[in-house]
DNA sequence: ATAATAAAAGATAAAAAGGTCTTTTAATAA
DNA sequence: TTATTAAAAGACCTTTTTATCTTTTATTAT
């Protein structure tokens, strides 16, 4: 019932992908890395399984990088999950048990089911593109990064 | 936006000691680790925490073990939670972005949100007591022992 | 061809979570 | 008052997750 952060990595960077790069204008780790704050050499990896998942794109030497093909982007969150995760992770039971469904439910199991719906849904419904494109239309960042800039530390 | 094994181990065995224990009805660690299907002497540890954060009460020798008292049953399950993972853990946003509220949501941000207020209401609202009961009423058992006998392996 | 660039691959390391074991302390029944 | 019982305390181990570093391979601009 909770995502890794592998996953959460995963998840921004590919929507970071879908909205900056092209087959034409690839982007390093290195500045998707910085962009959402997250540490590249661990993103590096992380990209490798993307792209033997099918998930991103990429090519190597000068001007390489990653990008999302046509494809690519028609991929929806529920794939990277299950490609770094798996989607079992998502329907584990809140409290543990391993046995709870609607016939033997956990105390809290008829609030958590219908919310793991909705998002799956949300996961699954929308296509990487349409994701990407809901969240510029909105003039969201998404990033790690503080942004609010701290006035005291 | 997650509780680690400990924390669910936690609420469980809580619950367990409300249904089970009283003042002159203590029950040792290993009997509830059987119960719940828990490595007990991960539980003890757990435990021990738990007694210190006046969860729990406990006694040592015969016929000691551990038990709720009067006060230990008003808690409510986000005290468990708050000692042993903190209340954090359950606010962090679900895609791990660093600000993520109405102003700057990330975009399962109104999905997730309602989701936890109010399954912390549940948790805030019910003492472990209350909680317990509504377990017992309705015939629950709570433990992560597999329950339906498989056929085959 | 060659140098430069950037990902792929793979080995390794650090941190956190989960789990175990041994010794000490407190309580109590005999 | 002694033996026994069960928790407390603390050291230790294992696995998983997260993160880093080094070498190799593919691409391309010159």
């Amino acid at each position: 019932m909770m995502l890794s952060r592998a996953s959460k990595y995963a998840i921004l960077s590919t929507l970071f992908l879908a909205e900056h790069s092209s087959e034409d204008k690839k982007i390093s780790v290195k500045v998707i890395a910085e962009s959402i704050d997250v540490p590249s050499p661990f993103l590096a990896k992380l990209f490798q399984q993307l792209v033997r998942g099918k998930i991103i794109s990429s090519t190597k030497g000068p001007n390489g990088g990653f990008y999302l093909t046509k494809q690519n982007s028609k991929k929806n969150v529920c794939d990277i999950i299950e490609n770094i995760d798996g989607l079992n992770k998502l329907n584990d039971c809140f409290l543990g048990l391993n046995e709870c469904d609607s016939k033997n439910p956990c105390p809290v199991h008829f609030i958590v089911e219908p919310f793991k719906n909705n998002i799956l849904g949300k996961f699954r419904d929308k296509t990487i593109q349409e994701f990407a494109q809901e969240i510029s239309d909105k003039g969201r960042v998404l990033t790690l990064k503080d942004i609010t800039p701290k006035i005291k530390k």
